[in-house]
DNA sequence: TCAATAGTTTAGAATAATTATAATGTAGTA
DNA sequence: TACTACATTATAATTATTCTAAACTATTGA
């Protein structure tokens, strides 16, 4: 459990308490390979596969909002009805899969020479995001 | 009203029978100077504003829909529960006022040189789209 | 011109994502 | 241990959007 004791310590340095819910949450998030893409229906699916206990939607709401504040998750523009998060919280891109709604890591080779050359008075730039959307090369887009 | 018939002709040379509605909508969205970008409650408010009827909440959403699927507008990945659309339908990115939440064209030479350098095997790219999130410099970010 | 028909509009119901509420539970601290 | 502030929860409320089915209207062809 030494995954637990960090997090743990994660949760407490940003002033979360670390209740039983969230250190579930954190393992399901946090503890994995690869990057996770997820809209909170995924994560509350997820969770309950994993863990045999329920974790009130509410809670997962709450959860993600917390943890999006305190910089452990990113919110990424989907033009959609739901809003999806990322666990790489580092400055990268995205591919948008039309045909299975699934958000894909964009490598930053391959995004070439993006640069800002103007922005508007009086305001700090907070993100720059690239969307790719992508679908079957046989299927017309609408 | 030769801006009327303009919108007859582009309607029937879509498919789409020009109604009392959708022409009320064209002179909405398409006569006015610069783009307009905009919700569907911005239109709709927009609508009964500029005309003294009202049109139902569902035929504006039908509207919408069958414009951008036809190509006259564009919808805008943003990072909300709503979706915004832009009557600029030109290749162009977008910065968005998280202080008042609008969308403002970002022109041409702004971006300098987005190159996509590789792709999902098997997907066609149908749109790279840039957001710039800015917000006023002294509110620290959540 | 007129009737048939296929496409449109509409109010309101239904759905889906998200947020608010308020009661109960729990972690941290004195 | 007991107090207090923070968390969790089920459920209600809210918001954006889509569906439905009935009434309406533009188009077409006789």
């Amino acid at each position: 459990m030494s995954k637990n004791s960090e997090f743990i310590d994660k949760l407490r340095l940003s002033g979360l308490r670390p209740t039983k819910q969230r250190l579930k949450i954190c393992e399901v998030l946090f503890d994995r390979e690869k990057t996770f893409h997820f809209t909170i229906n995924d994560l509350a699916k997820n969770i309950s596969d994993k863990i045999g206990e329920k974790i009130s939607l509410a809670t997962v709401y709450n959860t993600v909002h917390a943890f999006k504040n305190k910089g452990y998750l990113k919110e990424i523009s989907v033009n959609s009805h739901k809003s999806y998060f990322d666990t790489n919280i580092t400055n990268h891109h995205h591919f948008f899969d039309q045909d299975t709604n699934q958000l894909i890591d964009c490598d930053e080779d391959v995004i070439e020479n993006l640069k800002v050359k103007k922005n508007i008075t009086g305001k700090k730039i907070s993100s720059i995001e690239v969307l790719i959307k992508v679908a079957t090369d046989n299927q017309n887009q609408k």
